[in-house]
DNA sequence: GTAGTTCGACTTTTT
DNA sequence: GTCGAACTAC
C-alpha cells in the first residue's frame, strides 16, 4: 500500500476558516440541528461530542471530516479517523466520499488495530521485528499459551490457558509488560512466579516468531512511540486531525496511543518547530460502554475534560432513529444505572407502535415467533435486510438458525468468525504464514503433520532440538533433514514439505527486484494445498465432513482472488493481515436481503427498522457471570440499552420459559430489565403469565417433541424475589391465587407457578393439569433442572421439569 | 504413529 | 450437545 508520508504544511492548518470556508460548509450543514452544526464546525485543540444513541454522530463525524477537507484546512493524509470495526471504517469512508468525492483518498480511516499494523509494518525494524510479522488472533495465542502452560506444568498452580490468556491480555491493555509485572507482583507466591515466567516466555515466543498478538498491536505501538520519539514525531507531524469514534470503549493502551499522537511534536525540540499538537475529536456515549470486560475504561470519556483542558463539549440528545416509545423504554431502562449523567433522548417523530412482547415455552418456540413475525413484517413491506435479531451469547443463534432454515427465512450470522476459525482454513493460513513469516514456529509446527505425513511428537521434538542446537529457525531445520537422525520415510516427507514451501515462496515472495504477480497469493495457496497433499487427503477421506472442508478451501481460494481484485499490489502479508483483522466477512448487504443475526455486542453502531431482542431472561441478560464482576450488572444494562436503541420502528422483546443448555433443560425467569420497561409500552402477544394458562395455548414449537423436557404444557413459573442482587427492586408480588391466570396485559407476573422444591420419588402418584394422573418412574437432575420421568395412565411417558410443570402430588 | 473411543468440560461479550 | 483431550488397541 503506497502511502508516502506527505509533508505537513505548518501554519496553514488553522487558517481555513475564511469566508470561502463558511460558504463551502453550508451544504454540509444542511439538515443539522444546532449542536450538530457546532460539532461539525468547531475548531480547536480538543472536542468531545457526547452523542446519545441515534443522535446522528456518524453524520456529524463524516461532515466534520468533509468540511476540514473541503475548506483545505487539512490534506486527506493529515486525517486519522479511528472506528471500532472495519465495517464502520468502510462505511465512514464511503460517506465522506459521498460528500466530497475522491478527494478523500489518502485518509487513514481504520480501527485502532489496523492503524497500528500499518505503523508497525513501517517501523518494525526499529525494535527487533521485521516488517513481515504476523498477527496472532486469540486462537493462536491460546495455542501458544497452552503449550507454555504444559511445559511449565502451570496447571498445578491453578493456571489454565484461558486464565493466563485473559490475565496477560488485561495486563497488556494496561500497558504492563512481563518485566513490570514481575517487579510489582508478589513473587513469594509460587503461582504468581509461574505466571510471571509464563508471561515472559510468551512474550519471548512472540518475538521469536516475529509476531504480535492483538493487544501487542496497540501496546507495542505505544512502546515504539515512547522509546523512539523521533518516530513518534513523524506521525505527530503527519496527523493533524485525529477523530475517534466509540471513545467510551477505548482501553488504557488505546488512550495512551491517542495521547502520544496528540502531544506536540518535537517536545522541547528545535526552536523553529512551532507545530501545534494535532486536534482531537472524540465521540462517545458512556451509556453505550459495553466493553469494560476487555479493558475499556469509561474514565477515558468521563475525564476527557481533565486530560484535555479547554476541551469543548457538545451534547447531542435529539434522536433521529427511533420512535418515542422505543426511546421511552430505553431511557427507563438505562435510568436504573446510578452513577451516570442523566441524559434523556427525545425525538419528534411521534410515539409509533408499541413494543411487542412474546414468551415462548422453549427457545424453539421463541424462535418460531421471531420467524413468523419476520415473515409478517416482510409481507407488510419491510425488507429482510432491515430486520435484525439480537441475542446475548453466540450459542443462542443455533435455535434461531434451525427455525429460520425450516421457515425458509433468509438470514446471515454476523460477527461469528466461524469461517476463519475452521480447522482447515487455519491450516491453509498456517501454510501461507509459514511462507510469509518463516520465523513463526507455531504455524510451521501446525502444518508439519497436516496432512498426515507420519511426523509425530518424536520427530517434531527432534526438529526443534536440532534447530536450537544449530541456532537456526524451526523452518530452516526442515531443509536439513539428513541431519535429524530420523528414518528415511520421514526424511522424505519432510523434504517434500520443505520443497513445497520453497516453491510457494518463489511464487509469492520472488527474489528482490521482482514484483509478485497480482495473482500470486491465489497461485501460491493453490500450490500449497495441492502439492502438500492436503486436498488429496481430504478428497480421499471417507469422512463426509471432509467434502465440506474441500468446499471451504475452495471458498478461501475464491477469497484470495477477490482480494487480488481489490488489491492488485497486495502481498501475502497484506492478505494475512486483512484476514486477521477483519472479523466478519464484511458482507455487503446483497440486494435480495437477509435478516441479520448477531450478538448484542456486534449490534453496536448498527440500526434496523425492525429489531428482535431475544432471550431476555435472567442469567442471560444480565448474564449470570456478570453478577460477580464489579460493575457487571450495570454493563449488562447498558448492553440491553444498546440493543433496544438499534430499532427504528418496530421493537420486539422475547424470551423463553425453558432453555436448554448443556443438553439439559432448565427453567428461565424473565430478565429484571423487562420489568424496568414501563408496562404500558409493551403489547404482550404472549406474556410470561399467559404461558401458564391452560386455555388453548399450545406449544408452537415445530419439532413438537414433548420429551424435550417440560412437555407440551409446562406451566410458566418464575420465582420472584430471592435471586435478585444488584440495584433492583424485586418484582411485585402477585396477589391473585395461582390458577387464576387469565391474561393480564403488560404485567409480568412475579410468581405464576413454582413448585419450589417439590419432592418426588419413584413410585409417587401425581396429577398433571393436561396429562391426568401418572406414576413417577425416576427423577434426574438437580435444583431448577430436576426432571421427573412420569408414566401417565392415558398420555404415556413424559419428562417434566418438576419446578414449573403444572403438577401436584397425590 | 495412528485411529477410534470415551470422558469431561464447557459457553459471555471482540479487535 | 459439542468440542477437545486423554486413553486404548492396532
Amino acid at each position: 500500500m503506497p502511502d508516502p508520508i506527505k509533508p505537513v504544511i505548518v501554519g496553514s492548518v488553522r487558517a481555513g476558516i475564511g469566508p470561502a470556508g463558511a460558504r463551502l460548509d453550508e451544504d454540509l450543514l444542511a439538515g443539522l440541528n444546532e449542536p450538530q452544526r457546532e460539532a461539525v464546525t468547531y475548531r480547536g485543540p480538543a472536542l468531545l461530542i457526547v452523542a446519545g444513541a441515534g443522535s446522528g454522530k456518524t453524520s456529524v463525524l463524516t461532515r466534520r471530516i468533509a468540511s476540514l477537507l473541503r475548506a483545505r484546512e487539512a490534506w486527506p493524509s493529515q486525517i486519522l479517523a479511528i472506528t471500532f470495526t472495519n465495517k464502520a471504517a468502510g462505511e465512514m469512508r464511503e460517506r465522506v466520499r459521498g460528500l466530497i468525492g475522491d478527494v478523500a483518498q489518502g485518509m487513514w480511516i481504520s480501527t485502532f488495530h489496523s492503524a497500528c499494523v500499518r505503523i508497525l509494518r513501517r517501523e518494525a525494524e526499529q525494535f527487533g521485528f521485521t516488517k513481515n510479522f504476523t498477527i496472532y488472533d486469540s486462537g493462536d495465542s491460546r495455542a501458544l499459551i497452552k503449550r507454555l502452560v504444559k511445559e511449565h506444568e502451570a496447571d498445578a498452580f491453578g493456571l489454565t490457558p484461558a486464565s493466563v490468556q485473559g490475565r496477560i491480555s488485561k495486563l497488556k491493555n494496561e500497558l504492563a509488560d512481563a518485566e513490570s509485572f514481575a517487579r510489582s507482583a508478589n513473587l513469594s507466591d509460587p503461582a504468581e512466579r509461574v505466571f510471571a515466567e509464563l508471561f515472559a516466555d510468551y512474550q519471548r515466543a512472540l518475538q521469536r516468531a516475529n509476531a504480535f498478538d492483538f493487544d501487542d498491536l496497540i501496546g507495542q505501538t505505544v512502546y515504539l512511540f515512547r522509546a523512539f520519539p523521533h518516530v513518534a514525531d513523524v506521525y505527530r507531524r503527519r496527523f493533524r486531525h485525529i477523530l475517534v469514534d466509540e471513545y467510551q470503549d477505548t482501553n488504557h493502551a488505546q488512550y495512551a496511543l491517542i495521547h502520544e499522537l496528540t502531544r506536540p511534536p518535537g517536545d522541547g525540540g528545535t526552536l523553529l518547530d512551532e507545530t501545534e499538537p494535532a486536534s482531537l475529536t472524540v465521540v462517545g456515549d458512556s451509556d453505550q460502554s459495553i466493553y469494560a470486560f476487555r479493558g475499556a475504561d469509561i474514565r477515558n470519556i468521563t475525564e476527557f475534560e481533565r486530560d484535555y483542558p479547554g476541551a469543548k463539549v457538545v451534547l447531542l440528545e435529539q434522536n433521529y432513529r427511533s420512535t418515542q416509545t422505543i426511546l421511552d423504554a430505553a431511557n427507563a431502562v438505562i435510568g436504573n444505572n446510578f452513577d451516570r449523567k442523566d441524559k434523556k433522548l427525545w425525538t419528534d417523530v411521534g410515539l409509533g407502535d408499541p413494543i411487542i412482547g412474546f414468551t415462548g415455552y422453549s427457545q424453539h418456540d421463541e424462535a418460531q415467533f421471531v420467524a413468523d413475525e419476520v415473515e409478517a413484517l416482510r409481507r407488510r413491506g419491510i425488507p429482510y435486510s432491515e430486520m435484525a435479531v439480537f441475542y446475548r451469547t453466540n450459542s443462542q443463534s443455533r435455535a434461531l438458525e434451525e427455525i429460520f432454515i425450516r421457515a425458509a427465512v433468509p438470514y446471515k450470522i454476523m460477527g461469528g468468525t466461524k469461517f476463519y476459525d475452521r480447522a482447515e482454513i487455519k491450516d491453509a493460513l498456517a501454510y501461507l504464514i509459514a511462507v510469509a513469516n518463516p520465523a513463526d514456529e507455531l504455524s510451521v509446527r501446525r502444518i508439519l503433520n497436516r496432512p498426515r505425513r507420519g511426523i509425530g511428537d518424536v520427530t517434531e521434538t527432534a526438529i526443534a532440538r536440532y534447530a536450537q542446537e544449530e541456532g537456526i529457525t524451526f523452518r530452516d531445520a526442515l531443509a536439513n533433514v539428513s541431519a535429524l537422525g530420523v528414518g528415511p520415510k520421514i526424511q522424505q516427507a519432510i523434504a517434500q514439505l520443505d520443497a513445497v514451501l520453497a516453491e510457494a515462496t518463489a511464487i509469492m515472495l520472488p527474489a528482490s527486484g521482482e514484483v509478485a504477480a497480482p495473482t500470486s497469493v491465489t497461485a501460491g495457496l493453490t500450490v500449497l494445498l495441492n502439492k502438500s497433499g492436503y486436498l488429496d487427503a481430504l478428497r480421499r477421506s471417507k469422512d463426509p465432513q471432509d467434502e465440506a472442508r474441500v468446499e471451504n478451501l475452495d471458498e478461501l481460494v475464491a477469497v484470495t482472488r477477490e482480494f487480488a481484485r481489490g488489491n492488485p499490489e497486495g502481498t501475502v502479508l497484506d492478505f494475512l493481515t486483512e484476514v486477521a483483522l477483519v472479523s466478519d466477512a464484511d458482507d455487503l448487504d446483497d440486494a435480495s436481503g437477509t435478516v441479520s443475526l448477531m450478538t448484542m455486542h456486534t449490534a453496536k453502531g448498527l440500526e434496523y427498522d425492525a429489531v428482535f431482542v431475544t432471550g431476555v431472561e435472567e442469567d442471560l441478560i444480565p448474564h449470570r457471570i456478570s453478577a460477580g464482576e464489579p460493575g457487571g450488572p450495570q454493563e449488562e444494562r447498558r448492553l440491553f440499552y444498546v440493543a433496544l436503541t438499534r430499532a427504528r420502528k418496530k421493537l420486539h422483546v422475547s424470551l423463553a420459559m425453558t432453555r436448554a443448555q448443556f443438553g439439559e433443560v432448565s427453567a428461565a425467569m424473565p430478565s429484571r430489565f423487562l420489568q424496568e420497561i414501563p408496562h404500558a409500552l409493551i403489547d404482550w402477544r404472549q406474556s410470561p403469565g399467559d404461558v401458564n394458562s391452560r386455555g388453548g395455548m399450545k406449544s408452537r414449537a415445530l419439532n413438537g417433541r414433548p420429551s424435550t423436557g417440560s412437555g407440551t404444557g409446562a406451566g410458566g413459573g418464575w420465582s420472584g424475589g430471592s435471586r435478585y442482587g444488584d440495584d433492583l427492586v424485586p418484582l411485585p408480588k402477585r396477589e391473585r391465587p395461582a390458577g387464576d391466570l387469565t391474561k393480564f396485559a403488560n404485567r409480568i407476573p412475579a410468581k405464576v407457578r413454582d413448585n419450589g422444591d417439590l419432592e418426588l420419588a419413584p413410585g409417587d402418584r401425581i396429577r398433571h393439569d393436561d396429562f391426568g394422573e401418572g406414576r413417577v418412574d425416576m427423577v434426574t437432575g438437580e435444583g431448577a433442572k430436576r426432571v421427573a420421568h412420569v408414566r401417565f395412565d392415558t398420555a404415556g411417558p413424559k419428562k417434566l421439569l418438576i419446578k414449573i410443570a403444572p403438577i401436584s402430588k397425590l
